[in-house]
DNA sequence: GTCTATATATTGATAGAC
DNA sequence: GTCTATCAATATATAGAC
């Protein structure tokens, strides 16, 4: 089995993405300032996810951090550096399952495991998820170039992968692309839509179990579909 | 086959919800009100799916309807009163093909017509389809009610239609209530994250065709699932 | 590094002439 | 019904004391 790279879950992690253009600043050097900022990134995580980037207002992430707005800003100079160090810092976390996805291994086992690794964390980290879908929703303007390039490349790679699958008779012909977005949409629903899935499944089975059940459901909806084959 | 509701399309009907409380204003009695008032939603529906409720503004609005900020507010004295009427006018309309699945016909074709007039929707109301997902990523703060109430009845109805059908073998058994959040999870997806999808498939295959590939992909998927059963 | 005070721009909404 | 002018509140960001 090739090496694989664990990437960090913290949301502080440097990104250096070229993205901040001219304002780019070079990153904390003192434990200090790494600590505080991280502070930041973590409640500024609560009040993006929620209300997109202008929706969020500054002070409502200085109050979430437990600091006042000069002090905020004394750390990121900008609103907008804060939302795309969260924004690049955290999409190399959010595709490691996919790049997990390899050659390697069973076929069906493999895309299995990455159903189940992306509803995790869909479970384990729905404000991340909701941080992306807000920028998709507005149409990506801070993202897009990083979607064209880095995304599609390794979504690329990885449909090559699930082609060859599919030539050696592993896995049933069909769109590779589509499955691939079939797979993050039916997962990232649930920290996307969780209140209508909660309002849905109501109180008793809105709780805890429902990514199990999720789990499952998915399983069996990736691997056999809902016709009726062998009754 | 019992009599259909055909609900209209148009974003300005009237909604009476209850919802609206204390600032709620009788309808337009003109006709000339009630075409002002479309194209202000028109143009609202535009910003609201993009911003959200609080990164919209009525200046945006108001450019958007080529018209004077005072003159639009003369039409919705209050913003949230434009954004409660899309959010609750719309609901209806949005939900019309799941209230078209009937125990009626065919179990299988039944739910393939579903998908494929749910990918439709995503197809041709877009905004509408982006304006409840940024509802749904703030919490629903201005739906949840109607999500506990009238959403949760629906689906209630339609997973023991579904589960008659299961117990009856014409489809798989299965939960009924994910299968429901998949259809919506994968079909939304082309509306929401459009702009990731047409990244991701690039100049090549990210054109007007790709609805047609996701209705062959998802038609595929949920009927057969994509282990390799008879090869 | 943190604070109070404040500059400057934008926002939702209103007043009042026409 | 539509406009210009404007108010009051809120927004991002900065100045400068400590």
């Amino acid at each position: 089995m090739p090496p694989i790279k664990v990437k960090m879950l913290d949301p502080a992690q440097q990104a250096g993405t070229g993205q901040s253009g001219p304002e780019g600043r070079a990153p904390a050097r003192t434990r200090i300032q790494r600590e505080k900022q991280d502070v930041i990134l973590e409640a500024a995580l609560d009040v993006f996810s929620r209300e997109g980037f202008r929706g969020a207002t500054i002070d409502q992430i200085a109050e979430a951090a437990g600091m006042s707005k000069p002090n905020l800003l004394y750390y990121f100079p900008r609103k907008e550096e804060i939302y795309n160090r969260l924004l690049t810092g955290m999409l190399d976390t959010w595709l490691q399952p996919l790049r997990e996805l390899d050659d390697v291994g069973d076929p069906v086992a493999e895309i299995r495991s990455y159903i189940r690794r992306k509803l995790e964390m869909s479970r384990d980290f729905p404000r991340q998820s909701r941080l992306f879908a807000n920028e998709m929703l507005q149409g990506a303007p801070r993202m897009l170039d990083l979607l064209e390039t880095d995304l599609k490349a390794l979504v690329d790679e990885k449909a090559k992968v699930l082609e060859g699958w599919m030539e050696a008779g592993k896995i049933r012909r069909t769109d590779p692309y589509h499955l691939i977005f079939a797979i993050w949409a039916t997962t990232q629903h649930y920290a996307d839509f969780d209140v209508q899935v909660r309002a849905v499944l109501g109180q008793g089975r809105g709780g805890e179990g429902r990514f199990e059940d999720a789990a499952r459901f998915l399983e069996h909806l990736f691997m056999h579909g809902i016709f009726p084959h062998e009754g």
